[in-house]
DNA sequence: CGATGTCAGCGGTAT
DNA sequence: ACCGCTGACATCGAT
């Protein structure tokens, strides 16, 4: 949409006859009436009509019972903004509700007839349980062992709910043809990959809470579980030769199947705050907020919800995402200009002219909402800098929408606008990601930075030193390098393969010896994220080939994100990023000397130091990437590190018991020679300015209660030492 | 390189 | 059946 229009001048109320814009229509697309609220509404008719909207406190003509659509339970209301009865207008004691289409768990997919909706469909056989055999062993045996290495001990999927008879039945039409309508071969089918690959998760809890309330965890475990599949997804993808580019959408599949698992939470659609995510989430699939119930449309931009009142019906708006495809000319974080929906003539389910967007659906919605005055949540889109066709959601918190208006876009078409001011004391988001950029540019500069580079250039990229909570003038003395040093490498026994690849590691190039010891697939994606937690990858070593920004090269191409080290309020220095880190993304390595301790005494007087890192503690992934652990964590050398006299960023990170980030031990070997390193990775999404925090794990046994720290980290699971 | 176009997809709403 | 502020990739035209 063209921006010349000026979304700031926001016309006065009946400046315009919108009447006729509308396009109005006797059942659906009725023009509510607002009697007694002047001024505020820019849709009124003369005409008194059978549909009725009130503002939220009454008065309630007599024969029009007002509703309460949204019973939401008590404990949903907690996280919510303070004070949120004052803002929601929805104290009045109101009759239940009979809500059409609002109210819909999994489970009752399958009798929707019952529920006021339409009878028995093609839609609903869609959904029929069906108790189906998985199949482990239905696919070839290459494939079987890739699958036996990833996936390890088998767990059966609670759910009967399997996606197989619908996906198979779908084939005709879509799965055997490519774009261009070409045969694709059928030798790997992507719902027993990913069965297989579900099954060595344990599912079963989510049954427990599949149609509850989401909480942190199950939504960290949810977004983990998707973003595992879905590299798995593209990962098979790229291995396979007979369909160039694939499956085009690894995101809409992985949620697809995680759906029909009921893989999801926070079902219900609901107003407000949604249990278990935070203002300032990311998320970088729609798909992603569907599953977690932030935003349930995976492509529209509004989300509303309907109900059946004594007489017609009514709807609300509950959550827009802002794509920033009609970046409005607004300076404020805090004020959002959004264009209404539809306008789109399809033909064919294609795109061929636009129209007047007309007073339905969403933008109906989204004008009742004006009038109760009930939040609505925000979701912004902004560029991902390291990914330039990707985007980022965040969400951004709840706004209430203030006016709206109609304006003349491209070609004359009327587009609705809907301005909607963020309710006032939530955390920043939106406007700390402003803040953030103007950093990133140099258009302002950081509040309390004590060195913008720490690392003097050691880095790609600087790390700033900032303090802005107390006097600390920064950290001891310590020299600032990039990797890890070495005195002497270790020894295999016997001499490592190189890769031979000079234009870079290739997915799917069984050729390739460092593919071959990472058990067939490379590690990596195209973006640089992690495809699964394992024991130990391979990366390549000197001696190879492939060039250093080759994939399999990954921890050794550096900061890819803008760090900073921050003073902590109670636990001295910490790390966080200004960029948001997508799951799975590399981060640093842990630099330092590699220090040799021959005995116990040694390493307990070394242990002393906070700044050692022992690769032999137990590297138990967190629980969240429970049953996703294959082998017992195996490091090949007992790998101690003391960061005391030097080392890079990683030696300010802090331990905390639910961690964002885990550390993996990377191999890279070179003939004779191995050098092992220790390279950290974004368990999930983590969003600009969230602490990084590692768990520092347990500890040899022989040491447990020995001389531990006390845990600051603040966690519902905090092990209250570490 | 950025902007625009193409196209298969999905969950959801409505018929 | 219809709809949409997807998302990955192709293509085009301006630097």
């Amino acid at each position: 949409m063209e921006q010349g229009v000026g979304s700031e001048s926001i016309p006065t109320p009946g400046s315009m006859d919108k009447s006729k814009i509308f396009d109005i229509r006797p059942l659906r697309c009725l023009v509510p009436t607002f009697p007694s609220s002047p001024g505020t509404s820019a849709f009124s008719s003369p005409q008194p009509s059978p549909f009725m909207c009130f503002p939220p406190t009454g008065p309630f003509p007599p024969g029009v019972s007002p509703f309460y659509p949204f019973l939401v339970p008590t404990e949903s209301l907690r996280s919510a903004v303070p004070n949120q009865a004052g803002h929601s207008g929805f104290n009045n004691a109101i009759p239940s509700p009979v809500p059409l289409t609002s109210f819909r768990p999994t489970s009752t997919k399958k009798s929707r007839a019952a529920n006021g909706s339409t009878g028995p469909s093609r839609k609903s056989s869609r959904y029929r349980t069906a108790a189906i055999h998985l199949d482990v062993d239905g696919y070839s045996d290459s494939q079987h062992q890739t699958d036996q290495y990833l996936s390890g001990f088998s767990m059966h999927v609670a759910d009967a709910e399997d996606t197989s008879s619908k996906v198979r039945r779908r084939k005709g039409k879509s799965e055997m043809r490519t774009r261009s309508g070409r045969e694709v071969s059928p030798g790997v089918d992507i719902d027993l990959v990913a069965n297989s690959f579900l099954e060595s998760f344990n599912l079963a809890e989510f049954d427990s809470v599949r149609q509850a309330d989401g909480d942190t965890q199950s939504i960290r475990y949810i977004l983990m579980i998707f973003d595992l599949l879905r590299r798995r997804i593209t990962q098979v993808e790229e291995g396979r030769e007979a369909a160039p580019g694939g499956l085009r959408r690894p995101d809409l599949k992985a949620g697809a199947i995680l759906m029909n698992k009921g893989v999801r939470t926070n079902t219900k659609k609901r107003i407000g705050a949604v249990p278990g995510i935070e203002i300032g989430d990311i998320f970088f699939f729609r798909m992603e907020m569907c599953l977690v119930g932030l935003h349930a449309p995976s492509m529209a931009g509004i989300d509303f919800m309907s109900f059946k009142l004594v007489q017609g019906e009514d709807s609300l708006a509950i959550s827009i995402v802002s794509s920033g495809g009609y970046e409005d000319n607004v300076d404020d974080g805090d004020v959002l200009i959004y264009s209404g929906q539809g306008g789109n003539i399809y033909r064919k389910d294609k795109f061929v002219d636009i129209t007047d967007q007309k007073l339905e659906r969403g933008n109906l919605a989204l004008e009742k909402s004006l009038h109760r005055g009930n939040h609505v949540r925000v979701i912004r889109g902004v560029k991902d800098v390291a990914n330039p066709t990707g985007k980022i959601y965040l969400y951004d918190g709840l706004y209430k929408i203030q006016h709206s208006w109609a304006e003349k876009g491209r070609s004359g078409v009327n587009v609705f606008k809907y301005k909607l001011v963020r309710v006032p004391g939530q955390p920043e988001a939106f406007t700390m990601w402003k803040s953030i950029q103007q950093w990133k540019e140099g258009i302002t500069s950081r509040v309390g930075v004590i060195l913008p580079d720490l690392t003097s250039g050691a880095e790609n990229l600087p790390v700033s030193l900032v303090n802005d909570v107390d006097d600390e003038k920064g950290p001891a003395y310590f020299t600032y390098f990039p990797t890890l040093k070495y005195r002497k490498p270790f020894h295999s026994p016997q001499p490592s393969r190189s890769c031979m690849c000079r234009g870079g590691c290739q997915p799917g190039d069984l050729n390739c010896s460092c593919i071959q010891k990472n058990g067939g697939v490379l590690p990596y994606t195209a973006l640089g994220v992690l495809l699964i937690y394992k024991a130990l990858i391979h990366e390549c070593g000197s001696s190879c080939l492939c060039p250093p920004n080759c994939r399999n090269r990954m921890s050794q191409a550096g900061l890819k994100v803008r760090l900073e080290v921050f003073r902590t309020k109670d636990r001295g220095w910490g790390v966080r990023s200004w960029d948001p880190i997508r799951a799975g993304a590399f981060i640093c390595e842990y630099a330092g000397e590699v220090i040799d301790v021959s005995t116990e005494e040694e390493l307990e007087r070394e242990r002393e130091d906070h700044y050692i890192f022992d690769a032999t503690c137990t590297n138990e992934p967190s629980d969240v990437m429970a049953g996703n652990s294959i082998e017992s964590p195996k490091i090949p050398f007992p790998l101690v590190v003391s960061a005391k006299k030097g080392g890079n960023v990683a030696r300010f990170m802090n331990h905390s018991c639910t961690p964002n980030v885990y550390w993996q031990p990377v191999l890279r070997e070179c003939n004779n020679e191995a050098y092992l390193h220790i390279a950290f990775f974004a368990i999930g999404h983590i969003p600009p300015m969230k602490e990084l925090t590692y768990d520092y794990g347990t500890g040899q046994s022989g040491q447990a209660g020995q001389r531990k720290k006390k845990c600051l980290c603040g966690s519902l699971k905090c092990r209250g030492h570490f």
